[in-house]
DNA sequence: CCTTGTCCCGACCGATCGTTCGGTTACTCT
DNA sequence: AGAGTAACCGAACGATCGGTCGGGACAAGG
């Protein structure tokens, strides 16, 4: 009686595709047609599920925004030297951006067109101060080097681990959420040059 | 005769003010109505100047596509050793980046939607493949870490400098171009970890 | 059998989309 | 002054937008 088997849509299922659908086209450039076709329902029928297209979008940034926000409650995140913290948090990140990656992908080109967007970019502007006051505390530390200001090493750091949303496939044989979260720690902190 | 000032609109300044909106609420967020406050003439009046709205943005991404791709004929991307070439090439596309800073970005957000979209996927891939190759020579010939992919920190790479997008704003003061070229050189090459 | 509620549909709503059109200004050149 | 034209405008086009509405199909419970 719980859990009952349906083969029809929840509201859950419905999400996965309308991310997949907004990733593809834009969440701008999609349209509730485009959604119907793709989840093969007619457009009035996302409407018993959803509320409408807005709250599909909400849904999606809100679960890409508590996987990120989970990280900084885990114990590795929170006790040990800085630096340490913060290759633990970049390692993470990379497993959430690859585990949860249409959802992140998502939040991470909302414009802020409206109210609901403009709360995405907001809660994830107090993740970046969170990571960034980590950086900083391993400057004080003396473990980061401090000839590249903190503001601007921790934008750079988060370009490089965001672009994950742009190329990494999951499907891509011979590329795995680990390998790319070793090489994004490796890069971050050794850089590209030979270390001889 | 020939270049007689007017205050009129012409394609190119027409061009800049559109650009700024496509990146504010997006290109597809974007209606003509919106192009027509911004500018402060009317939505008809658009079309004595461009043909619609998609050559807007196919204008914008061929402004910031040729600018980089003039990087890769410069002299210093062609000749001496791999390693120095692509150190040159990063700082020339930071360079690039921030002096064309809506164009790349209105660039770096299409989603291949239209044909004009794809073309302009396609000229960045060719790009990034160009790029990709000076990296490749430069791990052949020792100067670069071999324990990384090429492709695979090709795309870090690239993800680093095109963030830039996100927040350069030129207006900033203490933070001009060439100091973030310094820091994305340093930190590409020689990674966030002090330098003892 | 009949009710109840879930799930879905086609038809339709007013609003807005990108674009077109006929016509009016306002400046340039003779 | 008159002709020519670049720049602009309001009104309207068909299409599509996100969303609504009344009702049909179907399974579960009585």
């Amino acid at each position: 009686m719980t859990t009952a088997k349906r083969d029809t849509y929840t509201p859950e299922t419905l999400l996965s595709v309308a991310v997949q659908v907004f990733n593809d086209r834009g969440y701008d450039g999609t349209s509730m047609e485009h959604l119907s076709k793709a989840a093969g329902i007619s457009k009035s029928s996302i409407y018993h599920h959803v509320a409408g297209k807005e709250e599909l979008l909400r849904r999606a940034v809100s679960r890409a925004l508590d996987g990120l926000f989970e990280i900084l409650d885990e114990e590795h995140a929170c006790v040990g030297r800085a630096v340490e913290r913060l290759e633990y948090v970049v390692r993470r990140m990379v497993e959430v951006l690859t585990s949860e990656l249409p959802y992140v992908t998502l939040l991470l080109r909302v414009r802020g067109n409206t109210a609901t967007e403009r709360w995405a970019l907001e809660r994830r502007r107090d993740f970046d101060h969170r990571v960034a006051e980590l950086l900083k505390a391993a400057a004080a530390d003396g473990d980061v080097r401090g000839d590249v200001e903190v503001r601007l090493a921790t934008r750079l750091v988060f370009g490089m681990i965001n672009s994950l949303v742009e190329w990494y496939r999951p499907d891509a044989r011979g590329m795995g959420a680990r390998e790319v979260a070793d090489a994004v720690v490796v890069l971050v902190f050794g850089g590209l040059r030979q270390e001889s």
